[in-house]
This record gives C-alpha cells, sequence and structure tokens, in this order.
DNA sequence: ACGATAGTTCCGTATTGTGGAACAGAGTAC
DNA sequence: GTACTCTGTTCCACAATACGGAACTATCGT
C-alpha cells in the first residue's frame, strides 16, 4: 500500500498514545506484532526525533515533546469541537433535545461538548466527564469499533450498574454491542441514569477510523417518545457525515 | 544516521505544523527540500494514515485529524498555558532566569511549558518530559500536597538518584516535604542534575486545589546566588497568586 | 495552438530496511 | 558462585523497498 516503514511507525506510535504511561519495548513488541529489532530501530530514529523519548526504566517508551507538537494551534478536541458544532446546533434545533459529543477516552467516553436545546426539562451538564462505556449510547458506539480481543479486555472488568438499564450482563451487552456493528446506531433506556434515554452514532474520518460520538439524550418520558427511530437514526447519521466532510476537506 | 524515510516523514509534518493554513507540493518541496515524486509519496502514505489530510485545493495539504490524537487530550493544559504565559514572561523577565509549568502526572512532574530567559547559559527545554517528583522542586511542592497515605505509597517505591542532589533517603524526603508544607516552597539543589538548582511554588485553584507548579532553575553557580531567597519565593508566589487570579475559577 | 508550470505516475536501480542470530546485561534460582 | 532465563541491543547477509529522474497529465496564460 504505502511506504512500510512509515505505516510501521505509526503503529508504534498509536501503540504509545492514548497513554501517559511508559510502555517497555516487549509489550509494544506484542501491541505492534513488529519483530523487537524492527521495532528497536524505529524507535531509535523516532528518540532522536524526539518523537518519542525514553522512560525512566531501560527499554521504556513513551511520546515525546515532538508528538505533542503536531498537534498544532489547539487540541484535537478544540478543532473538534469547532468543526462539529455548527452541525450540532442544527440537529439540537430539528430534534429539541441536548446533545453531548463525546470521545474515546480508554474504557470510557468523554464528553468533550454539550449544546443545549430550549426545553425547560434538560440533561445536566456532562463536559468534562467520563463515563464507562457501557453505560451510554455514546459508549456503545466505541464498544462497537473494538475488535474481539479488545472487546473481551472490556468484558474482563466488571460491568457496573449505574441505571436500572444498564447492560451488566456480559451477553446482554455483546447483543446490543452487536446491534450496534449491524446498525450503526446505538440506543440506551435508563442505561446512565433513571431516567434518561439515549441515542448516538458514530463521527468518523474520511477514511472511515473512529474519532467522535454524537449523543442525544433525552428525559424517558418523552425520548425517543414517538419519533420514528429510523428517521432519527438517517437524521444522527446525516450530521455525523456532514461533519466527517467538513474536518477533512 | 536513523531511518531515513522516517526523518524524512516528520520533516515533512514540521513543515505542515504551526499553521492551520494549507501548502502546496511545490512549496513543501521547497520547504523540506525533496524531490517532488518522493514527497509525493510520503504525502500519499500519510494522507492514507489520516495524518495528512489533502486541502481544498489540487496538490496542497495539511495536517488531518490523526497528527492532533497524537497529542492527546490537553485542553486543561493549553488552557492553563495561556493563562499562565504572561505572568511568566514578567517573572522570566524580572529573574532572569529559566522557569517551566509543570502539572502533576502521577507520581511524575510533566511541564508543560517553559519560558527563556535571555541568558547565554540555560536550562534545556523540558517540556513534555516527565521527572519523578522527588528529583526537582516542582515534584517536591505536588508530594506536599499529598496526605500521609499518598506519600507513604510514593515512598514505596525506590527513590532513585538522578544527580549528586536527589534525596534518596526516605527520611531526608519526608523533611523536605515537611519543610514545603510549612513555607510552600521548594528549594532543590543538584537534584535532578549535576550543576542544576530549582526553586518552586505551587498554583492554586481559587478553591485551594493545586493545579500546577512554576518550577525556576538555573546553574548552581548563579542560581540562587546571592539572591535573598524569602524575596524570591514571595516574588513567586506573587506570580502564582496572579495566575491564580487570573484565572477565575 | 502552444508553452510553462505543477502535480502525479512509472519503473529500473541500488540503497535501505529487514529480521533472525548473536550478544550483553540484569535478575533469579539453586 | 554458577547456571539459566529474559529483555533489549547490535550485527550483517540479503531481499525488497524506497528512490528520484523521466515521462505523463492537467491546468492556466498568452
Amino acid at each position: 500500500m504505502g511506504i512500510q516503514v512509515v505505516e510501521r511507525t505509526f503503529a508504534v506510535l498509536d501503540a504509545l498514545s492514548g497513554t501517559d504511561d511508559e510502555i517497555r519495548l516487549g509489550e509494544l513488541a506484542v501491541r505492534t506484532t513488529l519483530p523487537k529489532s524492527t521495532l528497536s530501530r524505529i524507535l531509535a530514529t523516532l528518540t532522536d526525533l524526539d518523537v518519542v523519548a525514553r522512560g525512566a526504566a531501560d527499554g521504556s517508551y513513551r511520546l515525546g515533546p515532538r508528538a505533542r507538537l503536531l498537534a498544532g494551534p489547539g487540541s484535537f478536541e478544540e478543532v473538534l469541537v469547532r468543526a462539529a458544532r455548527p452541525e450540532l446546533r442544527r440537529l439540537v434545533a430539528d430534534l429539541d433535545e441536548d446533545l453531548g459529543l463525546g470521545v474515546p477516552d480508554g474504557h470510557h467516553v468523554r464528553y468533550v461538548d454539550q449544546v443545549r436545546s430550549h426545553r425547560p426539562v434538560r440533561i445536566r451538564d456532562y463536559v468534562g466527564e467520563r463515563m464507562p462505556a457501557h453505560s451510554t449510547a455514546a459508549g456503545l458506539i466505541l464498544l462497537a469499533d473494538l475488535d474481539e480481543e479488545e472487546f473481551a479486555a472490556y468484558l474482563s472488568h466488571p460491568l457496573d450498574a449505574y441505571g436500572p438499564g444498564t447492560p451488566i450482563d456480559p451477553q446482554a451487552l455483546g447483543a446490543a454491542v452487536d446491534e450496534v456493528r449491524n446498525t450503526g446506531r446505538a440506543w440506551t433506556f435508563e442505561a446512565w441514569a433513571d431516567g434518561i434515554n439515549g441515542a448516538a452514532v458514530g463521527i468518523r474520518s474520511a477514511t472511515g477510523q473512529l474519532l467522535a460520538v454524537i449523543n442525544v439524550f433525552g428525559p424517558s418520558y418523552r425520548f425517543p417518545g414517538d419519533r420514528d427511530r429510523g428517521q432519527l437514526g438517517a437524521r444522527l447519521a446525516a450530521a455525523a457525515d456532514e461533519i466527517t466532510h467538513r474536518q477533512t476537506i
């Protein structure tokens, strides 16, 4: 496809990102499936370039200062929020319900923006908070994006209940995730809290990578209410596509 | 030296960073001194990986979402750096020594900004790096903020030496931390490296939570030199208070 | 229609990156 | 003290990947 060693380099950087922990070379070899000699050579080059830094322990690595410099003006989330906001506002105007913008954060979903409807009965502000993936609609989208091994790792942790509708049975969660994989949409009914339902779709890059999630929430007595779920899902997907389009052109 | 095409790849990414503008291939060829066919191939791979994105005009490129994902979520830090920078610059102008802005990062302190004095003899760039708390002045501020249990947990790890003055004896470290608790200031003498001394104070939110640390460092032969430590500490504390005030948390 | 310029693709070549083997160092068990 | 295991690093013969100039395509100005 492209330049092999450049693809490998970013696979290594991916393995190092998403955590501030130091990762040992052997663990990186497992995560990237590269021979240790190959990995050692790539890491040596990246260390010389300050993209990667040696950790405190021998043979351990982490992202270096130059990786951060690549982020440029504004964090990823600020750029995402700026790109998504206009479309999220239109969506709120259409649906007249609150919605949040979530990003993956380990086994959690973290909300980086929230757009409010004009309704007097609202969902409180969740920006900055992280919820376990199985407890929100946005989180189900993230879980559906995991491969089998990653999903099994998620299931190895206890599935705590957060609301009466939280899927705490691994098989129930697996079924819910399968449905998300099939339909591209996630629905929750009092999974996070009493009286709150949710719907979500993923926002992807032009090459299909999951970047963020649109999550609509509302009180159970009116959301989704008698709305046509197919139409609602299609509207969310259209908004997500529009955000994808805006980001990569 | 390292892997040629990896070095070239980061030269390309450097040429694209620092701006939201789209840059044409010909201009990138000039900036990187690479042949256009080589450049085109590297850019094609980076575009496939979402590290780079095609611009609106043919043949123009800009950093893509994945470059930003490498930087990780850092919006708190960027807000902090923006808020602190003017006051840190004034402080550097007053003291004529380099200083860093550190944040807690597990049992480490991570430097998120560095402001340079005009001195020809300087301390190297530590932005993005994490040091064990007991090895820097900023870290002693963090340790002083821990409760007894947390501090005992820190002591359960080996206290490695990083410089001739690193407190590696648990009792010596405990005494140093007690002094920080009493005075609100931390002083180190060659704790991190040969020939480097440090002084630090914490930046707190309006409710008293420790957010970050101002850490001045300088070569031992001139810092703190014959400065009055009481006055120096008071100046650092005043700067920290000013930053707290500006944040209006 | 023609020329200039920019960006893309092609393809023969050789230089570069590969990865298994060998090595060095550290930690552990006896 | 010795032997063994494990981890990370270095070496080096070799294969194949990346190279870059040439050729090509598209666009624009005259």
